[in-house]
DNA sequence: TAATTTCGGACTGAATTAGTCGGGTATTGC
DNA sequence: GCAATACCCGACTAATTCAGTCCGAAATTA
């Protein structure tokens, strides 16, 4: 409830895992599982949703790898997510028009709404790059 | 994922319910989910968590119901979703203390950790009373 | 051409969540 | 007293979501 999905887990790790080798070449899917103790598979799918998605550029074959398509600084904790698990939303009430069969009854969809929004920010607001260099 | 569950949503609802006639008297489960479309078993459940952690009051036999425990401007929705689900961990590895056995490898967890404490922060800030009435 | 690595969907099992059921206790009104 | 109402609470089942695996590609390099 109201919790990461491992997944992001594991790809908020893989992206830091390659801020910080920014600029120095790719890592394979295998070396930054490895590292971190993640099952390689996954990763690997978690790796390829931020390549569709624009977060990281990938190369194939042997020596080939991942890295980032950007700065650590012009990517957010909330590219990360909404690149792995669709966009934030805190209730599945879809408040993007979709609306649920109750909408009309439902006391609450405002200040939910508004909630979600905070949220996004927050996560929007926390980039890589600070994540790599906490002191900052 | 990063998604409220039901139950919260329920819970939510169901104390805007009793916020909107607070001082008026009580209202029962039946008579909350019945004009919200909720199950009522499951409504049922919801509201004794409440009280069991006294935010809200109840009182048994014919023509009981519940009631807030205090006033809708001190009540936050933070304890509600406490009060149902538990405290709010946006991640699996128990940032309290408990720990995953990765830890030591855990390259985000600080990160994470920002993340979940401004969270709870912005869900502590709004208030019931705020649900009420938007416009304040 | 063999080894490595990304790509992508399909599949399975585990875990969580939603919702139901049944037996109990307290309170009220007749 | 007794029936009706309503809260109390745990156990159970069904539905959904999530984690992780498997497999057959295609690309690239040595």
């Amino acid at each position: 409830m109201l919790k990461l999905s491992k997944k992001v887990d594991y790809g908020l790790i893989a992206v830091h895992h390659l801020a910080q080798r920014y600029g120095q070449g790719k890592a394979s899917a295998k070396e930054i599982a490895r590292a971190h103790g993640i099952p390689q598979e996954l990763l690997a799918k978690v790796l390829q949703r931020l390549v569709r998605k624009g977060l990281l550029v990938s190369q194939q074959g042997t020596r080939g790898g991942y890295g980032l398509a950007k700065a650590p600084a012009r990517i957010s904790a909330l590219e990360v997510i909404n690149a792995i698990n669709g966009p934030v939303l805190i209730t599945s009430c879809r408040t993007s028009r979709g609306a649920c069969r109750q909408t009309h009854r439902c006391t609450v969809r405002r200040s939910l709404r508004k909630l979600n929004d905070s949220i996004i920010k927050t996560l929007g607001s926390l980039s890589i790059a600070s994540m790599v260099q906490p002191h900052a």
